[in-house]
DNA sequence: AATGAATGAGGTTTCATTCAT
DNA sequence: TATGAATGAAACCTCATTCAT
């Protein structure tokens, strides 16, 4: 019998799906490309996922794993919320900034519309909005942070500068953007870049300099 | 002879190819429809627009135009910074709630890749950045603002927050994240929200409170 | 604006399509080349018909309808009961002779399964076997026909008669078939095949000879 | 190595295909869902029967055979011709309602064009063309039969009329013509379509009563 | 000899764009 | 100048067949 696909070749076809949906999202990803590019047939594509939106959910999937993978490394050996805050923006530029087509297949997920899209938030966003606005609420607790600051909305800014940083990196309108605002020098300037983010955050919250 | 497609009609198909764009995107969108929809035929889109882009283009023009008018609107008087980045914010709130098609086009421009995507940010975020930049470097020498505080970043966190805050408004996607994070009644916290940010932004300047 | 298409091209994509599908059937026929062979583009048959399945119910209603006309100008003055099968006997020679195509179209209706055979044989079937039925039942009350004759019955082997016949001049099996059992001049038989068959027919019936 | 094929799982094989074949055609039939209702591999198939058309081929010459082993079961103790036919319709009746799928994958060959119609026609039809033929000679020599009834032309027809029955029996589209002619309750008929029918021939054929 | 995974040609359908009127 | 019908390239997906194991 035929071997079946290596876990490589399985790989190769994720990757190379997961660089073509981030280009061209769900609609206009080509798997006939995909499949060339992977050195694979269309039919074996379909052997493994029933139709194009499965592949591309699959991907989706495995990014996200990565994503969270990363976010649980963040926070694992948590200390003060100052610290956990600047781990995240360390990882979410590093893997950003590794990770391009990923962070590109995840912005697509944005262009949704209708019942899907709230499918789609619900299942990516509500663990890491948990896992914020429990941060905010201990250290908000501990006195940290100001009493004023409402943990979810807080969150929520949070996320917001910290998705935006990803895309940032991640995606070549943003990207430009970014270089707007930040000069063209931006590439050099992770270290600033996050410094700047860790020091308008700590100050937002009113948390102890 | 035909008659010249009125100022109206030409309108019309500005709005029914916004609504398009917004929902389906440059790629999604069809001519044939928006034709359709706006009671002219496709020939005469044509003529008007030599391809499917040139029309999204136009139609991106027009809604920045719109976009920049209120972010004008909102900057006219300045008084000082809180007040100005409270009416943006404001003006952001409105703006979304009124014309979610124009703001879901706008998204969908942050999904194109290459040359292009340079070329469009460009023309998109030169004029807020330098203005967002101005009025920062303008209170920091005013003392308003904390000195260690980088303008050009400062307007780049700010922009991002508002710009999540339209798309949160305006795309399903962000819509229904906005509600994982602030509560399903997030339609009656205009206010709640605008008062927390802009809290947070003052903080996170070290502005005089 | 470019012309419609003409009645003319209008009909040869009807004749082109029963050409296809009397060979082929629905599911074998290829749109492609339907357009190819009909002179006209894929995407003006789909203007026509939403999909081939729709192409192949319109070629039918006209095929069918090409059929009842014959039927019913074979039954308009109608005399006694042995003339008018007669006729329907003839008609059914001629019109398969000349509408080999239409006969090979409607056969494959036969081979569907499911409610969809069921909807096709009502739509199809119901109005010849009143006609043949009343025919019967009206020859009987008039002594005609034997008494222990059931019009439904009969109209059902005449009916098989009749389609077989059909069949026999348009589609290739029946045909061969055809020749097999009357012999491989059977196109010069025509007569002959018609005066047996009244003869049979008559007999069967019983009718006064 | 591996066992070959039992001969149940040859049958098995048949079996299935056979109601594949039976439902869909030849076109439409999927030898891979053939091989794994079968539990068997498609290689495997392809080892006994080298395209999915000498399979059908095979199908085919084992539901023949079938049948015509019925034929001779139903004409082996031949006594007159009236009891001969009479057999023969109740075998066909049995077996179409006992055989359906046996019964529609002989119906999808009569769809066949070409040269190909030819072959499987000359395959299939001489036996029982020759069959029929001599019954009537003998029955027409012994005087039982009207002088002027041509034998080749009787088998014909008498043939149409056993070949409608298998099918009204066997076939989705035929049954619900059958019901349209003859009634809803057709199912609880069989003996009474049987006596009618034979009535109708005996009288066609002129025959002693 | 059997397995069953992989192959890839082929067909339906869509829709941006053209162009005759 | 506007019309809108026609065009035809392009892409998803299926499935008969192959072939390495």
């Amino acid at each position: 019998m035929q071997k079946k696909l290596t876990e490589e070749q399985q790989q190769t076809i994720m990757d190379v799906a997961t660089k073509e949906f981030g280009e061209k999202g769900l609609n206009g990803a080509n798997i006939n490309y995909i499949a060339k590019c992977s050195n694979v047939s269309v039919g074996v594509i379909y052997k493994y996922y029933s139709n194009k939106e499965e592949l591309f959910s699959a991907c989706l999937s495995r990014s996200l794993s990565h994503l969270n993978k990363t976010l649980q490394e963040a926070v694992k050996d948590v200390g003060d919320i100052e610290t956990t805050m600047s781990y995240l923006i360390s990882a979410a530029i590093t893997f950003s900034k590794k990770h391009k087509n990923e962070i590109r297949m995840y912005h697509w997920i944005t262009t949704i519309s209708g019942e899907k899209a709230k499918e789609y938030a619900r299942e990516i966003e509500t663990v890491s909005s948990k896992l914020y606005k429990e941060l905010i609420s201990k250290a908000k607790s501990e006195g940290l942070v100001h009493g004023d600051m409402d943990p979810g909305v807080f969150a929520f800014f949070f996320d917001n500068l910290l998705m935006m940083l990803h895309f940032s990196y991640g995606c070549d309108y943003y990207n430009e953007r970014f270089r707007i605002y930040m000069g063209e020098d931006v590439e050099d300037k992770d270290e600033y870049v996050k410094e700047q983010l860790v020091l308008f955050l700590k100050r937002g919250l009113k948390m102890k300099m």
